[in-house]
DNA sequence: CCTACTTAAACAAGAGTCTTTCATATTTAC
DNA sequence: GTAAATATGAAAGACTCTTGTTTAAGTAGG
């Protein structure tokens, strides 16, 4: 339970967490127009600042010769996102993805290396260590490690289970990753990583109640429910793979089409679907077909958890969403046939690096939670 | 969004709001202990306690004989419940309910009148602003008055869409009632003050992840996410009972068991499947099995929820809640066969007034929101 | 080049709240 | 009756905020 009183020192935090806050959109901005924002005085604003300052989470800047005007120039400052940086991390089955940011958000380095789903457990944590390992900046100024991965994961930061990497269940990751690097690891679902990414950056930025339907070789799904991320009793929100059979079935459409389209090759049910998504581009009736009732089986998934969470935005990501609206258009068809408010449906678009923004975000959301917050 | 910020007042006012949410929890407390609970000191606490007393929301009490120690007797202050009442209301299709309330949720007075589900919309009206009337204990003291209908209810107050009472639909019931009474008028979905209720004197009391399942004639979901109350964009998180076969679907095998026992007697959903959970229990096999089979297919149904969602507890409610394990269980054993993560699955002990209850907790919560903080 | 104007910064004074500390009051236990 | 225990009440001190005044640093125009 949140303490809600205080002495007087309270009343500095709030007010720096205010100004804080502010800053960390990113804008350079004034003295005057900080106090104004963050509703204190100037006087205020300005010993904030200081503080800020002295602790190096701020930086005076010169505002450029473009935006003078009349009377004395105005100090001017912004978050010194330079002072840290931190990595997100996606583990999937065939690819490991790290994105370094800085403190503002801002992409300084992408790494990618390719892995193989049956890789020995101990090989996979070696691999992420390493691409933990060559995406640091500066060890110093490393911040916090977000790690996603399939899987149901736990609290403490193990994988309890696994359906997508065999392997990989079992293994409790921030301790192994905790070990190597002095600095904070979390360690989450990959599902409500990509959710948090559309909101950051993505094509749910402003809603609040969103569902996102991964489509890829699985499939999976991640909840926002009133403005946050929505993780459930065991963390296991989103797990609909392995028992809900209609998901599991919407593939056979496209399986069934690829085998007869293309008999000669095996295929998985993601690269599948793939297929089809590629020959009903090209203009072939059977393969539309087919991608069409994919999506069909899709959206009467939808239905039972659209009906009653009533959300604004259903969001299409994972491998199969550059499909567009091949996939977008038959869902909200139905949805709009089947439910009494259909949700807007829209593809991602950050492409496979979603759960990797999703990691960095998460880890600027801890920061935001713990250092800035309980360190003022 | 919040203001995050404030000059010295704001301390006051958050400690002020400690001090009285300690107070609302319906305790006898001394100073000493209102202190060491809300973390101030002893005289900022007999400071607040002055105010509290002044705007007589808090009185003082004598904590008779049984408690005396050592030492100076200590002054005992109490929250000022019976300042003021509260009203909800349960508008169904067949009886409105008001349960009226002090402001530490003592139940002062419940009325029952019965109606009709084809009663013109004019006359229901009337009947709910009658029933109001006669609840009201003291007008000068009347503080809020929550109603419970079925049905998609906008933040407005006005039943945008009901199927279980047809008339309903379109009445702006908020605007209806606040020309009668000068009070703060509530209106919400009846799902969702049901699982309130649960939550506050029912078999949900300490779960933060919660469904509710209503079962009579109609079949509703009520969604407790986070420790929250989940409305969903449209206000009509819940709204399954129309389009989603699955559910619709649970009743057919009741309905062919009392139409084959006992020819004579059309019956209701609702009632046949009462029809057959008396038989169950009077020993009737066939009975048994179509109730088995009525819990099995709402569990398939449950599972497209507690999938996604994850929550700690499934509570069923409504009229055939007082099945009991003839219900409960196949559910749960259902449950546990298909999902990752089993939820407890119990029955609700509230009976046909949790709707009622939840509708005080709200105006309770409401009065807590606005009165008791703002106007500090 | 100098003056007037505009805007920001720096400083000082005053008010509100909280905490700590000390003296006083009231009751029980022995 | 005295000592111990507990509660009350008042005073002093610290922290933060706000308002108001003065000083500083630029631009605009003659």
């Amino acid at each position: 339970m949140r303490q809600e009183s205080g002495d007087a020192s309270l009343l500095r935090r709030l007010n720096s967490a205010a100004i804080l806050r502010i800053l960390r959109g990113g804008e350079v901005v004034t003295l005057t127009e900080l106090a104004r924002a963050a509703r204190v005085s100037r006087p205020t604003a300005e010993g904030i600042v200081e503080d800020l300052l002295a602790k190096e989470w701020a930086e005076e800047c010169d505002g450029g010769p473009a935006d003078r005007q009349r009377g004395r120039p105005a100090r001017r400052f912004r978050f010194h996102g330079s002072a840290g940086h931190v990595i997100g991390v996606d583990v999937g089955g065939y690819k490991l993805l790290a994105v370094t940011a800085d403190l503002n958000g801002e992409i300084l380095a992408t790494r990618r290396v390719a892995v193989s789903p049956d890789m020995p457990q101990a090989d996979r944590i070696g691999a992420v260590a390493a691409l933990v390992e060559e995406s640091v900046v500066d060890r110093a100024k490393l911040a916090a490690v977000v790690v996603g991965t399939t899987g149901v994961v736990d609290e403490t930061g193990r994988v309890v289970k696994s359906v997508a990497i065999p392997e990989w269940t079992g293994v409790h990751l921030q301790a192994e990753l905790a070990g190597l690097i002095p600095v904070p690891i979390l360690v989450e679902n990959d599902m409500r990583l990509a959710v948090l990414a559309e909101h950051w950056r993505g094509v749910a930025a402003g809603y609040r109640d969103v569902v996102y339907l991964f489509t890829g070789n699985r499939i999976g799904l991640g909840l926002l429910i009133g403005g946050r991320l929505h993780r459930g009793s065991h963390a296991a929100s989103g797990e609909i793979g392995d028992q809900s059979s209609g998901y599991r079935l919407a593939f056979r459409n496209v399986i069934d089409y690829a085998m007869s389209a293309d008999p000669g090759e095996l295929r998985s049910p993601g690269r599948a679907a793939e297929f089809a998504v590629g020959r009903a581009r090209a203009g072939d009736e059977a393969a539309a077909r087919a991608v069409e009732a994919f999506a069909t089986r899709l959206a009467e998934g939808l239905v039972t958890i659209v009906n009653p969470l009533d959300p604004e935005l259903v969001v299409v990501g994972g491998g199969l969403s550059q499909a567009g609206a091949l996939l977008v258009e038959p869902i909200q068809r139905h949805l709009n046939r089947v439910t009494l408010y259909p949700p807007e449906v829209v593809a991602s678009r950050l492409g496979n690096e979603s759960v990797a923004l999703g990691a960095v975000r998460l880890a600027l959301d801890h920061l935001d939670r713990t250092l800035f917050t309980q360190a003022l």
